[in-house]
DNA sequence: GTCTATACACCGATAGAC
DNA sequence: GTCTATCGGTGTATAGAC
């Protein structure tokens, strides 16, 4: 009579490699690029031939696709561990609603270009993996509702302009604070235009 | 004794074969994307072998730079075609120089990656090419300046919000409206920052 | 000078042996 | 499951024909 064992080690040492993988694909991205990524070096960091990463994976687009969705769990796990601000000081806590996100963006470029640009050319995420990213949006969405912004549009326009404010920073001046610094002008800006109440996290010059 | 032509042929023709190159490769970035511009395809569609194509060009990077050139040489243009409005209306005015920048943008996505995201991984433009998007960027401080706008930073606030409403238009809703229909709104905020005078394009709710 | 033919090194992907 | 061998594709280099 068979009997069902309690752990299933052949599906725990396929999630191992896959792991292997991912991450063996996160180094060559952070060290050189996205697109410097090859499964030619991937498969030689983890002691394999490029082939054998098929058995795990069913293209290099679908490598992409496991590291976007954990790039975008990763942040909406950092947003479920950072308490939702007191409404008392409304646009404190929406500065560090948006700088929790800059921070993150900022913190590794080629992440960045995976989860919010369209770096990879002929990427699209698969739905499974796009759910963690609609997650993080429902709960931003959520967090600025509580704070007194409950519009789809002002929601719209909020993640507009931190947007922008992070590729242009990424774009023009790389490592440097030009655009950035602007963030908290940008979110009083926003809040005035929303009715925040409140005083400004900056003063108007 | 040699005369000196009043015209070179030779020039000419090669200038026309450039042209041509560059033409090509516009085509395929409009049918199938940036990324779908090979060399062979580029040389096949004006009668050549992809190696002839380095006789005009030095690399492919080369011909993106060319395109890049081009796509803001006639930006500029099209900004020197319009009049500076009166400072009479300012709010318009801004209004006018923006949306002049999103029509643009939203007429040729392959164009506004090549121009504006760094669409293609390895391309840096040359300085030359470069110039006539800083001369695009001088023009719109200036005017921005006439109607009051003084400030580096102000000019640089306005440039992340629009960005950042092409960027998220173009990404999660390409063809509609959603984020583009907030232009107004966004240069109302924006002016209320910088403290423009006049009526608001749109109101408040 | 202009173009072709050929070749190279690299890529993602596939077939089939073990 | 991993290997070797290979395919069709890419950008690019170069020798040589005209």
């Amino acid at each position: 009579m068979s009997v069902t064992p309690t752990r299933d080690r052949q599906a725990e040492r396929r999630e191992a490699t896959r792991r292997e993988i991912v991450d063996a694909a996160w180094d060559i991205a952070r060290r050189d690029g996205l697109a410097a990524v090859t499964l030619r070096e991937v498969a030689a960091r983890i002691g394999m031939r490029s082939p054998s990463l098929y058995t795990h994976f069913e293209s290099k687009n679908a490598i992409y696709d496991a590291m976007f969705g954990q790039a975008w769990s990763e942040y909406l796990q950092v947003c479920e561990d950072i308490e939702p601000s007191i409404p008392k000081q409304v646009r404190k806590a929406l500065l560090v609603m948006v700088s929790t996100f800059v921070e993150f963006a900022l913190a590794d470029q080629a992440r960045f270009q995976l989860m919010n640009q369209r770096m990879v050319v002929d990427f699209e995420p698969t739905p499974q993996s796009y759910a963690p990213s609609l997650q993080v949006m429902a709960l931003f969405r959520k967090r600025l509702a509580l704070i007194g912004v409950a519009a789809d549009a002002d929601a719209d326009l909020c993640v507009a302009i931190v947007g922008g404010l992070i590729d242009a920073q990424l774009a023009n001046d790389p490592g440097g604070q030009r655009w950035i610094r602007q963030l908290p002008r940008a979110m009083d800006m926003f809040a005035d235009e929303v009715r925040l109440p409140g005083p400004r996290l900056r003063s108007k010059r």
